[in-house]
DNA sequence: TATGAATATTGACACTCATCTATGTCGTTG
DNA sequence: CAACGACATAGATGAGTGTCAATATTCATA
C-alpha cells in the first residue's frame, strides 16, 4: 500500500489549486475552483511557453539554463524573461539562480495534477 | 527502440493535434505541434468555458441542453453562445440540434489526449 | 573598483478577446 | 401563415496580452 500525503500550509500557488479538484468529467467544477486553474492553462496557452516548458521538462535533469532557451526562439531575450516569469509564477517551473547563470527546472507534479484534473476518468 | 510515426491526410483539428505528439516532458514540441495544441489549451483557459466544459463532461451522457447551460452563469445568452462555439471548434465539444434544441457532447478523448500529452511520463 | 556578461524590469504599442446589445435564423404551434 | 421560443451571428467596446527597445540589477573577473 502507497500513501501520499500533501501539506500545504501558506498560500495556495495554481498548481496546489489544480491539485484540490475532482476530474472535469466527474462533477462540475466550481467558479472559485475554475478561477484557480485558469491561470495554469493560461500559462501553456501561448506556443512560446508550451515550448520553453516542453524544453525544459525534457532537458536532462528536468532543468535548463535561461542562456540556452533564449537560443531556442528568434525572440528578444526579455521577452523570453518574461514568459519563464509567467511559467514560474503560475507554479510550473521552479527558479534557481547558480552563479551567473538561472536555471529553471519543470514541476512534474505541477503537470501531472493538471492532466488528471482534465483527463481523469469520470465517476 | 521505439519509433513514432505521425501521418495526417485531412485537415487537423487541434483535438488531432494534441493526439500527434509525445509527452512535453519527453521531447521538446517542434513550433508546428506547439501551434497545434495551443488553441485546445486557450479553448480551456477562460473560468466560463472551462466551467461549461465540466458542465457537459460531467451530465449525465455526456452531454447537456444549452438551455441548461445558460442558467448557470450570470452572463448573457450570446456570451455563452459565443463560449460553445469556441470550445466546439477547438474540437472538445460535438454540436447536435435536436428540435428547438441543441446538445453539446464532451469529446472525452480530446480530453484524455490533452491530458497524455501533458501529463504524460518522460521517456 | 571598473568592466562586462546574464538576466530581469519598465514602459509603450499593436493586437486579441470577453462581453454586451441588436438582429437574424430555424423550428414549433396556434 | 403568423407569432413565439431557442439559439446563432454581427458589430462595438473596454480590458488583457505578446512583443520590443531601453534600462536596471546582479555577479564574476581583470
Amino acid at each position: 500500500m502507497s500513501i501520499f500525503i500533501c501539506v500545504y500550509v501558506f498560500e495556495l500557488t495554481p498548481v496546489q489549486a489544480a491539485a484540490c479538484c475532482a476530474p472535469l468529467a466527474r462533477e462540475p467544477l466550481s467558479e472559485q475552483e475554475a478561477e484557480g486553474i485558469v491561470p495554469l492553462l493560461k500559462a501553456l496557452a501561448d506556443p512560446v511557453r508550451l515550448r520553453l516548458m516542453s524544453l525544459v521538462a525534457s532537458h536532462e535533469g528536468g532543468e535548463a539554463c535561461v542562456c540556452d532557451l533564449n537560443d531556442a526562439f528568434e525572440l528578444s531575450q526579455p521577452t523570453i524573461s518574461h514568459h519563464l516569469k509567467i511559467l514560474h509564477e503560475a507554479g510550473l517551473l521552479d527558479r534557481e539562480k547558480r552563479g551567473v547563470w538561472v536555471y529553471y527546472r519543470a514541476r512534474a507534479e505541477a503537470l501531472q495534477n493538471l492532466a488528471a484534473l482534465i483527463g481523469g476518468q469520470a465517476a
